[in-house]
DNA sequence: AACTAGGTCAACCGCCGGTAT
DNA sequence: AATACCGGCGGTTGACCTAGT
């Protein structure tokens, strides 16, 4: 049985985010959550698809994104980990705080393919654990905002705090009233640097928050012996 | 300075699994 | 049990950027 599209195609807006966008749909999440995806951005106000909302909230808009080039170890990791677990980017992301699948898998397709050379590329289309492992579940959204933010209230202490640096116009159509110039703080490098210190601070204090079905079978694996040195 | 090729990355697409009805 | 809905995932695309000629 077809199913229905995930959006009505009619009159819906595509391709890239403006900043006026961006900052109606980070107001709306920092005052209503993202329950329902498919009713956010009508909600909201916003002319996209739900699945365009949460491709943008989870890969660019989350307060915990760490934007920047990878480091060394987290490059390490990655090839480890994609050595182990294959495609599964979302696992190997999880793995990696403040990262996103994306960003991963982007970062393995443009750097790091090149640089391992054709056996990896080969080894790519192996489902490595596949065959050892039942389907992992995939993780509860809700478990996933306790991970990184713990409670709803403290996902967005960095972002009230942010300071605006300029006027965007704040034009937001007919919800407007909804979300003016004082209820909608600019996005600007102190809100990415606090952001990206809390989340590193969530890192740091208790690696266990990480812990899931993933971390299940990492962990599997590295009694095993397979993956002993993993930044874990 | 203009053009081209290659690299990068944000965003879209289609499918799948879980859940509600 | 069957169906529909929704969130999430991985693959892919294409616009933009940059380096080379």
């Amino acid at each position: 049985m077809g199913r229905a599209p995930c959006c009505e195609k009619m009159g819906l807006k595509k391709g890239p985010w403006t900043p006026e966008e961006d900052q109606i749909l980070i107001s709306y999440i920092q005052k209503y959550g993202h329950d329902n995806w498919r009713a956010l951005p009508k909600l909201a106000g916003l002319l996209r698809c739900g699945k365009s909302c949460r491709l943008r909230w989870i890969n660019y808009l989350r307060p915990d994104i760490k934007r920047g080039n990878f480091t060394a170890e987290e490059e390490e990791t990655i090839i480890r980990l994609h050595e182990l677990l294959g495609n599964r980017w979302s696992t190997i992301a999880a793995k990696l705080p403040g990262r996103t699948d994306n960003e991963i898998k982007n970062v393995w397709h443009t750097h790091l393919k090149k640089r391992l050379g054709p056996e990896h590329v080969n080894h790519e289309k192996r489902k490595v654990v596949e065959s050892a492992t039942p389907s992992v579940p995939r993780t509860n959204s809700d478990e996933e905002h306790q991970r990184f933010f713990g409670s709803p209230e403290q996902s967005f202490s960095g972002l009230s705090s942010s300071t605006a640096t300029e006027s965007s116009g704040g034009n937001f159509g007919a919800k407007e009233e909804s979300f003016s110039s004082e209820a909608v703080p600019e996005i600007d490098e102190s809100f990415w640097s606090e952001t990206l210190s809390a989340s590193e601070l969530f890192g740091t204090v208790d690696t266990s928050n990480y812990s899931d079905h993933t971390d299940f079978w990492l962990r599997v694996f590295l009694e095993a012996g397979e993956i002993n040195d993993l930044p874990l």
